[in-house]
DNA sequence: CGGACATTTGACGCCCGTCAACATGCGTGG
DNA sequence: CCACGCATGTTGACGGGCGTCAAATGTCCG
């Protein structure tokens, strides 16, 4: 499998962000998904032990971070940008896994290799750790090894969700789902429209879903046609009815 | 939704398993699935622990064992038997989201809800602890924990590959995907023939797999056609052609 | 033997994938 | 500034894989 230099760093000067170990400043402290991330868990004092551990880097816009099957080396927090989990059939079938944000953990396997790819849709900014020192910290900090526990059976649950969504919704079901949780994650409120602003192309979209480009596209069009969302951009979805959007979710 | 005597035990007698906790006679020490189960991190002077908060319970065919959205009280090890994982939707659409067998943990989740529900295919035998009780544990043994981790990951791995399946395979490849797992997981040696032994019906495989029972049927008779497996009993497939059946499945 | 149930098989239709044409946006360079 | 090219998204036409419905067959058990 190709891995296009996974780790390297894009320019960066006045960003509070580096790309060496433990600095003095004691970036945790400042971290802006510091509560949100696993390292919510830990006390200031713990949290100093993390720093001296992780690896501020940063990744441009679509490049692997790691790719399915490589070793897994290094864990990471995402801190800024969007990533997408996928994994490949030998003939390019793809499904996105899932979508990351800030404060999600990056690379959750024991395993000795990570599961899936991923890559980033946008820049990202990433907290990183050795795995071996992580297991090394997890002796040292019980509340650290509960709280991945709880990270993964929480995306334990996420997946299952995935799969009744896959495996038995309707191409409007299964866009509608995949919009509220979009929504729920990403979603903003731009002057009292609950907006999306995707930073996934319809592709991305229509392989989290199991369906092709072109059926999310005209889901899309029929969804803005009866009135539910409005796409001013391809980027942007706006949900004019968010009651409408979860009547075609199917669930409940 | 409806809960029919989710723990109740039927008759048994000579049985080793017994329904009281803590029975003098140590019932853990010579478990059948001890060294498979979370239980083969401990010492046997941890496993005298755990044994001290388990109860022995018997859960015959077709019952409920708990219910998704039912509050997860209590977690269990499958020492004998077969269970069906599955989500439902309002209209009755179902998702088989896994199948459990003798060795694996039910009710992985720190979450107060289950995820999904849980119900026997055949007899099953359990052994059950209160959720309360295995938090108290992990902090006194935090090898358990790890364990538990382990396993987590694990099944989040497992889930990934399902979602591929779901998204990405077409009916053959989702069928001969779904043997070979259970060819691995429950397959023996029948006189030289790798053969399973479907707890399960067809209707089970297809809400597994996505597709109708109809489809299901349609494709063993194909891969028998073709020579890749027999079907000497609805409840019996002989694995003729592990190769071919692998090309069908589609990875790699 | 007969009824209930699971499975198989067949006929038919539809949802969604495929292929292709067209539209739109964006960056580049003249 | 516009022309052009490329990438991404939309729309239309068409076909196929799989779902649905129904009947036939097999199986179990009273």
């Amino acid at each position: 499998m190709i891995q296009i230099n996974p780790l390297r760093i894009w320019a960066s000067s006045e960003d509070a962000l580096q790309t060496t170990a433990a600095s003095p400043h004691f970036p945790c402290e400042t971290c802006e998904v510091r509560d949100k991330a696993i390292c919510g868990a830990l006390s200031l004092e713990e949290l100093k032990h993390l720093n001296g551990i992780t690896t501020q880097v940063k990744v441009p816009t679509g490049r692997m971070i790691f790719c399915e099957g490589d070793e897994s080396t290094y864990l990471f927090n995402v801190v800024r940008g969007a990533i997408r989990l996928s994994k490949l059939l030998p003939d390019g079938r793809r499904q996105v896994t899932g979508f990351l944000f800030p404060g999600d953990f990056l690379g959750l396997s024991v395993a000795e290799h990570y599961a899936y790819s991923a890559d980033t849709l946008n820049d990202v900014a990433l907290c990183r750790f050795e795995r071996s020192k992580l297991v090394q910290l997890l002796d040292e900090f019980p509340k650290l090894e509960r709280r991945l526990l709880d990270l993964a059976s929480h995306e334990l649950a996420e997946a299952h969700g995935h799969l009744l969504l896959l495996g038995r919704k309707t191409a409007t079901e299964r866009l509608a789902s995949l919009l509220l949780k979009l929504l729920e994650r990403i979603g903003e409120d731009q002057n009292g429209e609950m907006t999306i602003d995707l930073p996934m192309s319809r592709h991305d979209l229509a392989d989290y879903a199991g369906l092709s480009m072109e059926t999310v596209s005209r889901t899309f069009t029929r969804l803005r046609k009866e009135g539910v969302i409005e796409t001013p951009d391809t980027r942007f979805v706006v949900v004019s009815d968010t009651d409408a959007l979860q009547d075609r979710a199917g669930d409940y």
